[in-house]
RNA sequence: GGGGCUGUAGUCUAGCUUGGUUAGGAUUCGUGCUUUGGGAGCAUGCGACGGGGGUUCAAAUCCUCCCAGCCCCA
């Protein structure tokens, strides 16, 4: 009975599948990963134990498009109006939610309204048609960290929706079409790379239908992720621009034949706040945080136990620290005058995926306790395999994260052959894969249908692989034959 | 954007229906002692009614507007 009252204490215990949106408020406030409290609608407070995150993050996806040969650029968070309203599509998108800054002072007006960036191409390609002059200046690959500011509705939530949010947006301008949808292809490679295979969250690709392209793209494609509560979360999106924005913005060229042209531009972004809470949302379980070891905010947490005694558990803990961040490993020792018990809690709420125990009995073994986040299995190893052990398990770690999110990931997928079928499986969490007449503007009324009748989005063809329509070969929706096989489900 | 709920110390919470003691408790935090192998203990100290306006002799409590957060739905 005793025994019962103490887990019931335990600081972080809530059912991930059964009470999601609980445990992702609750996780935000216990592992302190942002705080609400900042009182303007829709912005927040990131706090060390997701900036620490996101900042190996960025180095994540930073590297990954400067080896691709895109060169950084910071450009101003402010865009005059006037470049806001080139292109028609992008203004439509947008306008209803662009901050605009429109006074100094006491209430002096601008001579020219400024729009708080909500993304940037009409910032990024006002420039290009500056700097773009030959062919020998394609291809063109840049981008930029930074923040972007949308008003979005009511419904904001912390990390996943906010009207503030931090990313990268990749801008990249070509000579020919060809070109320009190779570079959406590597986008998506990218994506794979960093997301995929770094941070072990699993996604899908989609091309979007032609109804939910971004504005001003001939085409779209976005990566959507999943949470435990079936609803999508749509991850990086890249864009063939096509030469709307070119022919909009005067970014031409001279082609070799001394013919000109109007650039072929792409746009990429992946949202680093976003991500980070599909990271936390993938690998999170009932205790709490649980993160791939290349981007945990601390990598490694030395717990000395019965230090006070015995002075030298402590100088050899702090002795591992240093040769653990000498190799690069965020490591820390906790040495706060508290019970260890209280301490592995904390640090398994928090998502540490490798904890050392170091007391008297291993200093005199020369031994040491490790134990894993993910697997929580404790085992004993030699003190001098450490280095190469955090090595080997560092990577282990990671790899399980990313398996254990596919098994699930892939067990939510189903096919449907009916409206039912579609009902039946996003009732039940999942993502149903059918037949579909197309997604061209023709085949809008059955996206219609599809939203008002079973309240879930077409989120568009895959294009990792391609489909062809399967059972009766019509369309679940109107009946008509089918062309394409698309994917349905409840977004965020 | 529609609907519902909530706001008392860093955190959780009692008090609100029926206005009236010094706003009670737990935890955290500071200090001292003690203690360290899965959430220790004692002593002591600091700390709060989201904001504006109103009703009243008197407001955490009633009314009103605003702000913020959460949940469900678009």
């Amino acid at each position: 009975m005793a025994k019962k009252k103490e887990s019931e204490k335990t600081t972080f215990s809530i059912d991930k599948n059964k009470n999601f949106s609980e445990w992702f408020t609750e996780i935000i406030k216990t592992a302190e990963l942002a705080d609400l409290r900042y009182n303007v609608k829709g912005f927040l407070v990131f706090q060390p134990w997701s900036v620490l995150c996101m900042e190996a993050m960025y180095d994540c996806f930073e590297s990954a498009l400067q080896r691709k040969g895109h060169n950084p650029y910071w450009y101003p968070t402010v865009i005059p109006e006037k470049n806001f309203y080139v292109e028609k599509e992008h203004v439509e998108g947008f306008a209803p939610e662009v901050f605009w800054v429109t006074e100094r002072g006491a209430g002096e007006k601008l001579e020219e309204k400024l729009a708080l960036r909500p993304t940037s191409e009409t910032a990024f390609y006002q420039m290009f048609s500056l700097w773009i002059r030959s062919h020998r200046d394609l291809p063109f690959k840049t981008y930029q960290r930074a923040q972007v500011f949308r008003h979005e509705t009511k419904a904001t939530r912390p990390f996943l929706r906010g009207r503030e949010f931090y990313w990268i947006e990749a801008h990249c301008a070509f000579p020919s079409l060809e070109e320009s949808q190779k570079q959406v292809l590597e986008d998506m490679e990218t994506t794979k790379e960093v997301m995929g295979d770094i941070f072990g969250v699993p996604f899908i690709f989609f091309e979007r239908p032609q109804w939910d392209k971004f504005a001003g793209a001939e085409k779209t494609f976005a990566a959507d992720v999943i949470a435990p509560d079936g609803k999508v979360i749509q991850q990086p999106s890249t864009h063939l621009l096509g030469q709307n924005f070119s022919k909009a913005f005067n970014v031409k060229f001279t082609d070799k034949n001394g013919k000109e042209d109007f650039a072929f531009l792409t746009c990429y972004g992946p949202a680093i706040s976003r991500i980070f809470a599909s990271i936390a949302i993938t690998h999170g379980d009932n205790k709490g945080l649980r993160f791939p070891f290349e981007i945990a905010p601390l990598q490694i947490v030395i717990v000395p136990i019965a230090f006070d005694k015995n002075k030298k558990v402590l100088e050899k803990a702090r002795k591992l620290k240093e040769q653990l961040r000498i190799l690069g490993h965020r490591t820390d020792v906790d040495d706060k005058d508290a019970m260890p018990g209280s301490k592995f809690f904390y640090w398994e709420m928090k998502g540490v995926p490798l904890r050392i125990e170091i007391g008297p009995k291993e200093l005199k073994a020369k031994k040491l306790v490790v134990f894993r986040r993910d697997t929580g299995k404790k085992q004993s190893i030699t003190e001098k395999s450490l280095l190469k052990f955090v090595e080997k398990t560092g990577k282990e770690i990671s790899a399980n994260l990313k398996a254990e999110a596919n098994r699930v990931f892939k067990g939510l997928i189903r096919d449907a052959n009916s409206k039912e079928d579609i009902r039946k499986i996003i009732d039940n969490k999942g993502i149903a894969r059918c037949n579909f007449c197309s997604i061209d503007m023709k085949s809008a009324e059955c996206a219609a249908a599809v939203e008002k009748e079973l309240l879930a989005t077409v989120r568009g063809i895959r294009v990792d692989k391609s489909e062809n329509p399967f059972g009766t070969g019509n369309c679940v929706i109107c009946g008509k034959p089918a062309t394409k096989i698309v994917y349905i489900a409840r977004q965020y």
